[in-house]
DNA sequence: TCAAGTTGTCTATGCTAATAGACAACTTCA
DNA sequence: TGAAGTTGTCTATTAGCATAGACAACTTGA
């Protein structure tokens, strides 16, 4: 019933990762500055140099900070900032950060509506539709992995449209429909899955922004209901009050 | 280069029980519902039996299942909705989930504003300021942990008002301000650090979502400007476009 | 009532995480 | 140049993670 001493079941140089991994996205410290040595370091989380030097090591290969011998270690980063309002685009997002956005189509199937998806979109429980599992990145970088899925009556072959348009506002705009607003959108954070967590480069036990949300058309008629799972160490969602 | 070939740095059973709780936040396993056996977890996670075990007894000690000997293991919990809108109180949406709103002061101190802070109040750097550090609860589950900023010369004693009020809508109330909205939010995602982990009883290594908020009265002014930490396994942030 | 299926508890063993100390290799700065 | 401070590498030891097998205690349903 009391709480845990210390995170049972996570290895303390993982701990120590996050804890530093975690002051550089807050700006404790700054990119291409000096990390505190591995010494001190290891002083401040009451744990051993070699436990510190374990941590640096997966940030490292991670990219997120370099090493040099005799001199110290040194960091890089900067998170992504993604508005969250009723015209919501991923393209057009990640270009106003000045990067260039890119999808990836990861598979495309057929499927059919539980209740909940049916609810979404307007349709009758098992109708069919098109499941559209999709990575979406800024750059190089993997921001997003995204599950959508759409009326195969209205938008047939959309896996095999958007595996070649390979942007949601294209692929919509092959059907005719010019434009088109967020509806709803609900957050929360969970761990990424191992299949995730591979597709975004994260490591595992690293947290995702998962996103549920549903884009209409003028009308209000529902197009596309998604889930996207967002990589939290490089996105910031802003939500504009008004 | 290549990606992890698993979890590195988390243990078996900590992955597991994540599983598990993923499974339960999405609803795979339905609230009073019977998990599968701990042999048939055993065999789709490819781990031993006792790594499971291990894994349930957590989640067991966290109020999330309960296992009934030689019967099998159950289910419980739900997600509270949090609708992030212009007019965004604490107590009126715990109230409105049909659960009672409690708050409590953790700490209340003095302090001054670096340019992040002066900038959100619209002060100068240096101006006096009132730290409120707050845990706010639904029925005795902990929500979130808030750290609150508000300027000295405005609000003078905040803290103790707070202590007795237990609310930022009757605090600033107290002081002549009838209404007020959220003017920003902004959300990412982090692991929970030690101390917000033991404050809102959640087991280390779990995700929080990090809310940075400012509120301002009727004309704009900025009054309050705060950092939430949200237990991420409790709470669903609802965002309404339009 | 009995068999099958479930959770609970014990013993035992190999592997990894974490600690500890020492020293090499290198950079920085006085 | 030299001393202080940094990262890199080695050896050794202890505690906890994960596996394995066996059996007890209990529930369910035929």
């Amino acid at each position: 019933m009391s709480m845990q001493d210390a995170a049972t079941g996570v290895a303390l140089w993982r701990q120590v990762a996050d804890g530093i991994e975690r002051g550089i996205a807050e700006g404790r410290f700054a990119a291409g500055e000096k990390l505190p040595g591995e010494m001190e370091i290891a002083e401040t989380y009451r744990v051993n140099r070699h436990t510190v030097r374990r941590a640096l090591a997966t940030l490292a290969e991670r990219g997120l900070v370099r090493a040099e011998r005799g001199s110290g270690t040194y960091v890089e980063t900067q998170r992504l900032a993604y508005p969250l309002r009723s015209r919501t685009r991923f393209s057009e997002i990640v270009g106003a950060g000045g990067h260039e956005p890119r999808g990836q189509l990861i598979e495309a199937s057929d499927d059919v509506a539980t209740r909940e998806l049916a609810r979404e979109l307007g349709l009758k429980t098992g109708a069919p539709l098109v499941r559209i599992e999709a990575l979406r990145l800024a750059d190089r970088t993997p921001i997003c992995v995204s599950t959508s899925w759409l009326s195969a009556e209205r938008f047939p072959d959309a896996g095999q449209v958007f595996a070649s348009v390979r942007s949601m506002t294209k692929l919509v705009a092959h059907y005719g429909i010019r434009d088109y607003r967020r509806s709803s959108t609900r957050i929360t954070a969970a761990i990424a899955d191992a299949s995730d967590a591979a597709r975004l480069d994260l490591a595992l036990g690293r947290p995702v922004l998962v996103v549920d949300s549903t884009d209409v058309d003028p009308d209000g008629k529902p197009i596309v209901t998604k889930r996207s799972r967002f990589a939290a160490e490089r996105v910031e969602f802003i939500v504009e009050s008004d």
